[in-house]
RNA sequence: GAGCGCGUAGCUCAGUCGGUAGAGCACGUGACUUUUAAUCACGGGGUCGUGGGUUCGAUCCCCACCGCGCUCACCA
């Protein structure tokens, strides 16, 4: 992989041509443009335009080459919004125009007014009558049809993967639109957007391996957030706003895949006197309308299978469908030690001897059923020892209230009816450092000022987590959470 | 972390049962000129991921390493 900087015979040519270009007087990169007009808004309006007529109106249009044909005669330039062809008639070109011309390579920005025609083949192209160099590149764009399809260089260099194929571009604005769609939608409906420390003195909220990071000046070791909740319950205490929401970034510390990145992007959602089954409905009318929003359609595809966003999502008992999967009775037998032998045995894995009972209901589960759930569905029943920040369910203190919602056999959101009984939470608080440091995880420590801010009172609410990359991967339909980020995270080389 | 696969021109890919390599796009020169993956002719371009080993000879076989992908594990 040759680097920017290394010699390159295409880059020298390119270099050669645009020292030519400012001997005759150019600028190759002039700080002044003139654009009137957006492609795609010429398009629009030029829709109705007759094959073989040229319009009246004149435009000044801008955008990078994408293709040169009939030595020059023939340029298609993309602007960020739309593709357009210009047309310069090489016989009467004027020598202002050629000298531009001869400075082209493929790649290149540069800018043309003149009038507005279609083609007799039906192209709507601009007749050049003046035309500018905006911006010259050095190197040259991927091959024209293929695009890059090298999987690494599209990681690596995401500007050229972005620059050379309209897909990738796709599915990046997907995902933005979604993220807009989000917002919008949860403004609509009252809720005020808040932001939380990124960086954390301890790190809660979730279980993950945080990553670490230092403060020079306080000589104080921090940590990028794993999960915004605990700061947004402060926020609830305090009672800034009974609807709340932060959309940004959490970090963990873990293995990456097509499903997992370091960094990723999670909507988290509190309502004040609310509960678990408000988020219920609050999640599929925002998922309903955020995918209409970001695609146009509620049917998603992936691979060869469709399915439809609609709400009501059908709900399935976590605990019942283990039970099912496996052939073992969880709800009715909740002796761990009668559970594990069975459980190990027909998985074919071992057990950890700890295992709680709703770690092993949560096991089956993953391993069995989680990969099933392709159309988008509330899994319920959730236990509740692997629920430390959930309410109990008053029916059955087994259970959380809780749910999880899948959709392509992946987790997209997790909420609960939050836990808000100050002394309940640091006793599951406490058990759960008791088990870091069994575990030789000293780092994990109670956060006292949670804790602290809970016993000033936390409003009954409900709380929600939306993965949004993997909403938007959901959105694009497409299988890798590397698709639908910007910048994916690479090993350097 | 484990298994499998991949790495050849700027890009997309062939290929050599071991004798230092080809095509298309892109690039250069010329022709043509209302094309749209423009066309035609000619030409330049390669440490065949890196480092070792086997061999008279390695891009090809073997080993190690680097990078990437997929699957599994991990990850509430």
């Amino acid at each position: 992989m040759n680097d920017a900087k290394s010699s390159n015979t295409f880059r020298d040519r390119r270099i050669e041509k645009m020292e030519a270009f400012r001997r005759d007087g150019g600028d190759p990169y002039p700080a002044r443009v003139l654009r009137s007009d957006a492609n795609r808004d010429l398009q629009k309006e030029f829709a109705g335009l007759a094959p073989d007529t040229v319009a009246e109106r004149r435009a000044q249009v801008a955008g990078r080459i994408q293709s040169i044909r009939n030595d020059g005669m023939f340029i298609d330039i993309f602007d960020g919004t739309d593709r357009l062809q210009l047309f310069t008639d090489l016989k009467t070109a004027p020598p202002g125009i050629k000298t531009v011309l001869k400075a082209l390579d493929l790649g290149d920005f540069v800018g043309a007014s003149g009038r507005v025609r279609r083609t007799r083949r039906g192209e709507l192209t601009l007749n050049v009558e003046a035309m500018t160099l905006l911006a010259k590149a050095l190197l040259p764009p991927p091959e024209k049809y293929h695009g890059v399809t090298d999987t690494e260089l599209r990681y690596r260099k995401r500007y050229v993967d972005f620059l050379a194929s309209a897909d990738s571009r796709q599915i990046l604005l997907t995902r933005y639109k979604l993220i807009s769609a989000v917002r919008s939608f949860l403004t609509s409906e009252g809720f005020l957007e808040v932001e939380t420390p990124i960086l954390q003195p301890l790190y809660g909220g979730a279980t993950a391996e945080p990553f670490r990071t230092h403060h020079n000046t306080l000589d104080m070791d921090l940590y990028l957030r794993i999960a915004p909740e605990l700061y947004l319950k402060r926020l609830l205490v305090g009672g800034v706003s009974d609807k709340i929401f932060e959309l940004n970034r959490n970090f963990r510390n873990e293995g990456l895949s097509t499903r997992h990145n370091p960094e990723f992007t999670m909507l988290e959602v509190y309502q004040a006197f609310a509960d678990a089954a408000t988020m219920m409905d609050l999640l599929e009318r925002m998922m309903a309308f955020a995918i209409e929003s970001a695609t146009g359609a509620t049917l998603v595809k992936l691979g060869d299978t469709e399915i439809e966003i609609k709400p009501p999502f059908p709900r399935l008992s976590m605990i019942d469908e283990a039970s099912r999967a496996l052939g073992v009775d969880f709800r009715n037998e909740s002796d761990v030690a009668k559970l594990r032998s069975p459980v190990a045995s027909k998985l074919k894995q071992e057990v950890d001897k700890q295992a709680t009972w709703g770690e092993l209901v949560a096991l089956v589960f993953e391993t069995r059923c989680e990969a099933k759930l392709i159309a988008p569905t509330h899994v319920v029943d959730f236990p509740a020892d692997i629920s430390p920040l959930a309410k109990r369910s008053a029916a059955d203190p087994r259970i959380a209230e809780r749910f999880e919602t899948y959709c392509f056999g992946m987790e997209i959101a997790n909420a609960f009816s939050e836990m808000n009984d100050p002394l309940a939470q640091r006793r599951i608080l406490e058990r759960q450092v008791e088990a870091a440091r069994h575990n030789k995880d000293l780092n994990k420590q109670v956060d006292e000022d949670f804790l602290e801010a809970l016993e000033y009172g936390m409003p009954p609410s409900g709380g929600l987590g939306v993965g949004i990359d993997r909403l938007a991967m959901i959105a694009a339909g497409v299988s890798s959470i590397r698709e639908v980020i910007a910048f994916p995270t690479v090993r350097p080389i």
